[in-house]
DNA sequence: TGTACATCAGTGAACGCGCGTTCACTGATGTAC
DNA sequence: TGTACATCAGTGAACGCGCGTTCACTGATGTAC
């Protein structure tokens, strides 16, 4: 039997992802702005210079941060937009799936929001890229729905980013609950909910 | 004639606020978490250690920022809440508030973007407090209008958190913009328009 | 008004420390024959 | 299969540098009499 990518290949992957990780414990309680290599290397266990094996500076862990983020996050898009049932049912999945989400990936998600208007740019341009992609998958599976009849292109995407900027916010709330109490994480439920409820409602009488 | 507060307490408010200043400049480029003591002492231009006669720490430095940059954004909140005309109307002024607000005071609309889920903690709740005060007076606003009638208080609340959160979402396109072209401007002039009216819609038929 | 003392914003030297980056290296893994 | 050479992930010493914080100080401003 032949390793797929050989002993070499594979403990390289495995230590890139060291790094991966132990950067994203390290960010929940900082900026990646503020994240230092050697701090990264100290946390893996490894001589700061091996760092530069992998990547070339902090910033483009960061870039790669925002890939295995937004990945783990793309699912979640389908799930909710594709969602059946009456209104109050879907926009409470929707929470629902967030909620889950957030609780399951933490740290992906904190990183997310907190680099999203971060102090480093290219890990900035790296996000809005990928929710703008985000949105424009949105707008498609939008399309697609009946209630969409009369709907303009411009108009869908403008929807479509409402609902993913929404995504966002909600899970932000959730992170702040995670530190918090249940009872303030079922306020959350209620509150976001209700305001998916409204966007739902407007969008029904869009057109009257 | 007497000076108010003599010229030695005339001179240190003058300092502080030169550190306030210089401070804000810097961190259009990068996050809280990363400024240094000394690299705003040099921007102001006085030595290290005059820091200390003003702030015990950066971060207390933020919370100052904070105070600043919402107390500025503040009469956007009355403004846009009292708005007169229809919908339309309404929705194109609130933009427009928010467009001249983010031209007036690019640095503090990104301060506070930025460190809404940033990395020091003192500076996020404190974002927090404020903007959850804002959400109440915006209730309160709210509940005077006639629309709000059959309004529960928590559906208030509801609607008021979603109107403070888009104002800032819509100030943080228009700082994008900014760098961008204005033929940016004014789709995200559109977009965001767009986009409160579908909420004011929403609210409209909220208890059909 | 003038004098003697108190206050305190800003100074400048000094400290120990951890930072990012360079470089030549080692030794396990991979490859060619 | 065995051998000789190439690759390259990770090492460890060394570097110059800027950091935050301490401390005793200075001299202009403020205050009491």
């Amino acid at each position: 039997m032949s390793h797929p990518l050989g002993v070499r290949q594979a403990q390289k992957q495995k230590t890139r992802q060291a790094f991966l990780d132990a950067a994203l414990v390290l960010l929940e309680e900082q900026s990646l702005s503020s994240l230092g290599l050697r701090e990264v290397t100290r946390a893996v266990g490894v001589a700061p210079t091996a760092f530069y094996r992998h990547f070339p500076s902090i910033a483009d862990l960061g870039v790669e941060l925002v890939k295995e983020a937004l990945d783990s996050l793309h699912p979640l898009i389908g799930s909710t937009a594709s969602a059946e049932g009456d209104r109050a049912e879907r926009c409470a999945r929707a929470v629902d799936l967030i909620a889950g989400h957030v609780e399951a990936y933490p740290a992906h998600v904190r990183f997310i929001a907190r680099e999203w208007h971060g102090g480093v740019q290219p890990v900035r341009e790296a996000i809005r890229r990928q929710l703008a992609r985000f949105a424009e998958e949105v707008k498609v599976a939008l399309a697609q729905h009946p209630e969409s009849e009369g709907w303009s292109d411009e108009d869908l995407l403008m929807l479509a980013g409402l609902y993913v900027d929404q995504m966002l916010m909600t899970a932000s709330q959730f992170l702040v609950a995670l530190e918090s109490s249940p009872e303030e994480r079922d306020r959350v439920v209620r509150v976001t909910t209700q305001r998916l409820l409204l966007i739902d409602i407007g969008r029904d009488h869009w057109n009257d």
